[in-house]
DNA sequence: AAAGATGATTGAGT
DNA sequence: ACTCAATCATCTTT
């Protein structure tokens, strides 16, 4: 432990190396964090400092011990005979008393050191939030996949490239997310609408500058900018839809049927069952609408790019 | 400072 | 192996 820590390794030179090393190995997630990385370090070399000056102390205690006890040893064997095993005896315990209280030092380092890791390499302790951006293409994601939004690992890996953050760290993300919506969808509803009104528009723009069904990178395009106005999501209900109507499902390309099925039952739902009285759970769930939709199960675990979706009716359910 | 939001961890269930 | 649910620890907002 020690070993591995650089704490009682070679002298000042090698052990920041060794405590990075230490770090990165048992932190995983180092990244970017230098800054943190340099104040775990300063730490590590200062208990490495007291564990070393301890540890001289302590030996030059034990030499002068046990010189001192040969000295009256040998005061002694002027009075009385003392044989050298006596002696040799006499010096080993000393050694090993000394040697228990070495332990002892190494063993409170040791835990002094680990509880500086817990401290600054539990990564719940230095949490930050992800940046707009990814928060952004994750909630896309979430929102456009509603009825399953359970990502394949190859999605996973794009959503994680595309964010810069870890495979886990978008599992995590989807994860919590799932179950923070499910837990109190009224609370989500406003995010909801947003993203389904704005992946519902960049399809229909998508759809009608051509055929650019998927697209490959940064989807962010249109209102990134951050302006979230009721009335203007208002606007984009309108135009969805009319969208909705009937003109526009024919230019739609299969390719991401899913999840424009998606947005558009949601949004439909939303313009459609609108009442007060009603708690979140009746108002928008794809639970109710897609008998699928509970995502209690099957979280297709390898189908990636499933056009087996029927997409003839897209609309079966607008109800005029 | 309190409350809410959020990323990470943990234990159980499948 | 993956997800859910509860929980923790932190960040952000009020």
């Amino acid at each position: 432990m020690l070993l591995a820590e650089g704490v009682s390794g070679p002298e000042k030179g090698g052990g920041s190396a060794a405590a990075a090393a230490a770090a990165a190995a048992s932190g995983g997630v180092g990244a970017d964090n230098s800054a943190e990385h340099s104040d775990y370090r300063a730490k590590l070399s200062q208990i490495r400092q007291i564990y070393h000056t301890e540890l001289e102390k302590y030996e030059q205690a034990c030499n002068e011990f046990t010189t001192h006890v040969m000295n009256l040893l040998r005061e002694q064997s002027r009075t009385r005979p003392i044989s050298p095993k006596e002696i040799e005896r006499m010096v080993s315990i000393i050694h090993r008393k000394f040697s228990s209280i070495q332990m002892q030092l190494k063993q409170s380092t040791c835990e002094a050191v680990m509880i500086l890791r817990s401290r600054f390499l539990d990564a719940r302790r230095k949490r930050r939030n992800f940046n707009k951006q990814a928060t952004e293409i994750l909630n896309e994601y979430f929102y456009s996949h509603l009825s399953n939004p359970y990502p394949s690992e190859e999605a996973k890996e794009e959503l994680a490239k595309k964010c810069a953050i870890t495979v886990a760290q978008v599992s995590n993300w989807f994860g919590n997310k799932r179950i923070r919506y499910k837990k109190n969808i009224g609370k989500f509803q406003e995010e909801a609408n947003m993203y389904a009104a704005r992946t519902a528009v960049n399809a229909a723009n998508a759809s009608s500058h051509g055929s650019q069904a998927n697209s490959p990178s940064t989807p962010n395009s249109a209102g990134s900018a951050g302006s979230f106005n009721m009335s203007n999501s208002g606007d984009l209900f309108m135009s969805v839809q009319s969208l909705n109507g009937d003109s526009y499902q024919g230019a739609q390309v299969g390719a991401n049927v899913q999840s424009q099925v998606d947005t558009l039952r949601h949004v439909i739902s939303q313009t459609g069952g609108y009442s007060e009285g009603l708690t979140a759970n009746q108002m928008y769930s794809p639970q109710g609408i897609n008998a699928n939709g509970g995502w209690p199960d099957a979280p297709t675990p390898s189908s990636v790019t499933s056009p087996t979706e029927g997409p003839g009716s897209v609309h079966s359910d607008t109800s005029n």
